[in-house]
DNA sequence: GCTAATATGTCGAAACTCGATATATCGGGA
DNA sequence: TCCCGATATATCGAGTTTCGACATATTAGC
């Protein structure tokens, strides 16, 4: 029996869900099924992209030329397989820039309740 | 002339206008007016939240008994302000716990990207 | 009297996420 | 061999949220 996880309210996602994708593919170049595995991994479980959340989520950021795909099989195995264009580098780095301004500004608003157990970056 | 600000885009924003709305009343009570200024100024207005979407939101919360309100018009001006219920301030709670463990979630897959400037919580 | 700021509200359009559903391939166990 | 669960991609409609536009009314200052 798997064990059972609260998972963040869906519209705490909204939006956020592009950035964690790309940040995925910043890494390495990775398909579909990969990246939503790895982003409920990266969660514990409490982010579970669905497959109709993913795939038009790539679809679209692959519209917006910020990721580019590629068919292979020479695994045996059909994937698409997907990396960043420099486009997309831009934009990751843009949005995790509006992200951090975002999560300041929430601490702000916060006060009390905002308790980061977040490691400072050191330098 | 004002001076032009790069606001948040409205996506990251989905779903957390609901705690920043839950934090602002939980500090003291409020109208919706303030509320809306509140926000703004927290976020050196990159958060500018309108008019339609702050009533609605304000009679979602209302509808799910997370805040309460009163008319009042002993300053001459009729206001309508709100203020927590217990449940409102125990949501607030749950949510504000909830984000936490994203930012530290996000923080885990953007790795690089993630500088957060926040002071750390002595203790 | 006029205008800008204050104050609340509704509406339709656009966007996003989900669950359900569909299709197909692959490996392993009975 | 046959079946089943995991892998892999995809589409669709339903439900929500946010926005900009519009509406209404009061107050303060010029």
């Amino acid at each position: 029996m798997a064990k059972k996880v609260d998972k963040f309210e869906r519209d705490l996602l909204r939006g956020s869900l592009d950035l964690m994708v790309l940040a995925v593919l910043d890494q390495e170049d990775q398909y579909g099924y990969v990246i939503q595995k790895k982003i409920s991994e990266a969660s514990a479980g409490k982010v579970s992209m669905s497959a109709g959340t993913m795939y038009p989520l790539l679809h679209r950021l692959e519209g917006e030329k910020l990721i580019r795909c590629r068919w292979d099989d020479s695994t045996g195995r059909k994937r698409k397989w997907y990396s960043l264009t420099a486009a997309g580098r831009k934009r990751l780095k843009r949005q995790a820039n509006q992200w951090n301004q975002y999560v300041e500004c929430m601490a702000g608003l916060m006060q009390g309740y905002f308790n980061p157990v977040l490691k400072p970056n050191p330098g």
